[in-house]
DNA sequence: CTATACGAAGAG
DNA sequence: CTCTTCGTATAG
């Protein structure tokens, strides 16, 4: 309890000094109920801020149990009346600071480094990257001032994100009001990681370090403090016997040292993680020797796998419904475009049937006499050179000069006689040269002529009795000098190989498919997938939803 | 938000 | 005193 400037109480006498003066800051005893001046005590209006409880000096001296609680469960100080006020309130402004700056440093420590990850080990600085090169050891002009890239820690970033998510959970659990105080907490926090990790020493199957972590610790912060002072001498203690080493630790911040102590130090070696070994572990590993990494993975195996494999049946697998449905519509997919194959196919009989029948049709000229009235009204030019040309031969001229046109511009003709399976190369053979021609094919017009069409040769092209239906009836005028079907049977062949083309190509897809799913079905429930995943039931009293209902 | 610059602390 | 490297201010 406190009192500042308080009201006349009478003549009523309080404090060491035994004056009614209650004008200036006061403080009250918790155990007798005397006030006292804070000036005449030496206890600042400043240090009663942070005083849950006081008892005066009387009251300690007859009772040593007694002692004045701090609301940041600081030690009394028994110095109160010792020293001057300004000196005090100075002193405790840099004990604040000093503890601040330790608290912060430590924080960044730990986030800097998680001591595990091959950056955090590496000793050598790699020399090439901005940040060595900024160093003046490597030209540079320690502008930036940052570590090389490579002894950076991987896992800063992350651990940096997840820390405050970390630290407000244990908040809850330890306690601290102010930020510098959460730091403090925090940072005991995790000198109870590093006494936990030497009381694990001789555990054989240590869980990881995160998973160590328990709630609070019972150690007061003082103590702790003291546990880390003795860790700090110990270094100083052997910093001349190793010079690297002691460099690199140095530097190294302070959960490298944590690590360090627990590896490689002096007195007691890390026992063997081996199941049953009691030999010390080989520097820098947890095992003796390579068998007993083996059998302790071996037994994690056993001990760990058929439980979930159990545990795996017991419920229905969604993703493994979900391909079999996929698989039975790729089944039925394929199917169709088998089916749809078969029928091109048939397409190609029917079409063969119908220019075999052609062939055997007999000539008739009168047609062409129909050609030559329409001819007169119309003139054409030619869609790819531009020529003027007369409607009886607009068709033919403008299939050769677009073919020759094409076979010299486009990449397509280029692949169309590649995927037809035929070799790109001309391949004539000359027998007077004795060689053959190694001309592109497409550019190569006099060895790849159209077979002639003999003279004698029917169009055999169906008629149409009207656009959509085709009649009985074929052209029977000459095949050469027809213009209404120029290259018809060409097309028709064209376009059902496009056809055909589409179905492969879909079936190759489909193909793809199933194999990428088959792959999928067959790697799940793999060894390796169950040792590393787990379902959890959250929530065991409603059984596991199944898609397959 | 990122890159850069720089004061400053810790250690040798 | 130097070296390393962290935290932070600031410019872009």
């Amino acid at each position: 309890m406190t009192m500042e400037h308080g009201s006349d109480a009478g003549e009523t006498l309080y404090c060491v000094c035994r004056s009614s003066d209650c004008e200036r800051f006061m403080i009250g005893c918790d155990h007798c109920e005397e006030w006292y001046h804070g000036d005449c005590i030496g206890v600042t209006q400043l240090d009663a801020r942070s005083i849950k409880r006081y008892y005066c000096d009387a009251c300690r001296a007859h009772n040593p149990s007694l002692e004045i609680q701090y609301k940041n469960k600081k030690k009394e100080r028994h110095t109160v009346s010792e020293s001057s006020e300004q000196d005090k309130v100075e002193k405790k402004h840099k004990e604040y600071r000093t503890k601040l700056r330790e608290n912060m440093l430590a924080k960044s420590r730990m986030t800097r480094k998680c001591g595990e990850c091959s950056a955090c080990h590496r000793i050598e600085d790699c020399g090439r990257c901005d940040f060595c090169k900024d160093m003046k050891k490597f030209g540079g002009t320690n502008k930036l001032r940052q570590k090389c890239r490579l002894r950076q820690c991987t896992s800063y970033v992350s651990r940096h994100k997840h820390m405050g998510l970390s630290l407000s959970e244990k908040g809850s659990v330890t306690g601290g009001d102010t930020p510098s105080e959460r730091a403090m907490t925090d940072f005991s926090d995790f000198e109870d990681d590093f006494d936990e990790e030497e009381a694990y020493e001789n555990v054989k199957v240590a869980p990881k370090k995160r998973e160590r972590r328990t709630s609070s610790s019972e150690a007061s912060p003082k103590k702790k403090k003291e546990k880390k002072k003795v860790k700090h001498k110990e270094k100083l203690k052997k910093s001349p016997e190793k010079p690297q080493k002691s460099r690199q630790k140095s530097s190294s911040r302070r959960r490298v040292e944590v690590d360090d102590a627990l590896e490689t130090d002096d007195d007691m070696p890390r026992q063997c993680y081996g199941p049953g070994c009691v030999e010390p572990a080989k520097v820098g590993s947890k095992y003796c020797s390579d068998e007993c990494g083996m059998k302790l993975a071996k037994s994690r195996i056993y001990e760990i796998l058929p439980s979930r494999i159990q545990q795996w049946q017991s419920s229905p697998c969604v993703g493994e419904e979900n391909n079999k449905k996929i698989l039975e519509m790729l089944r039925q997919e394929t199917l169709d475009a088998r089916l749809k194959l078969r029928q091109l196919d048939m397409k190609i009989q029917e079409l063969d049937a119908l220019v075999d029948r052609g062939k055997n049709l007999t000539m008739i000229a009168e047609q062409e006499g129909l050609d030559q009235e329409e001819d007169t009204e119309l003139s054409v030019y030619c869609v790819t050179c531009g020529t003027e040309l007369n409607q009886k031969g607009a068709l033919r001229h403008m299939e050769k000069c677009y073919l020759k046109f094409e076979a010299q511009t486009s990449f397509w003709s280029l692949y169309k006689t590649r995927i037809e399976g035929n070799s790109m190369f001309c391949d004539f053979y000359n027998p007077q040269q004795k060689m053959y021609c190694k001309r592109l094919k497409v550019l190569c017009p006099e060895h790849t002529k159209e077979p002639k069409v003999s003279p004698d040769a029917v169009c055999g092209c169906p008629i149409a009795t009207d656009i959509f239906t085709e009649g009985e009836n074929l052209c029977r005028a000459p095949k050469k000098k027809c213009v209404k079907h120029f290259c018809w049977e060409k097309l028709r062949r064209a376009e059902i190989d496009m056809h055909r083309l589409r179905q492969w190509m879909k079936l190759d897809d489909l193909f793809e498919q199933e194999r990428n799913i088959r792959m999928a079905m067959s790697n799940r429930m793999g060894v390796l997938g169950l040792m590393l995943h787990q379902t959890v039931d959250h929530d065991p009293m409603t059984p596991m939803k199944s898609t397959a209902s």
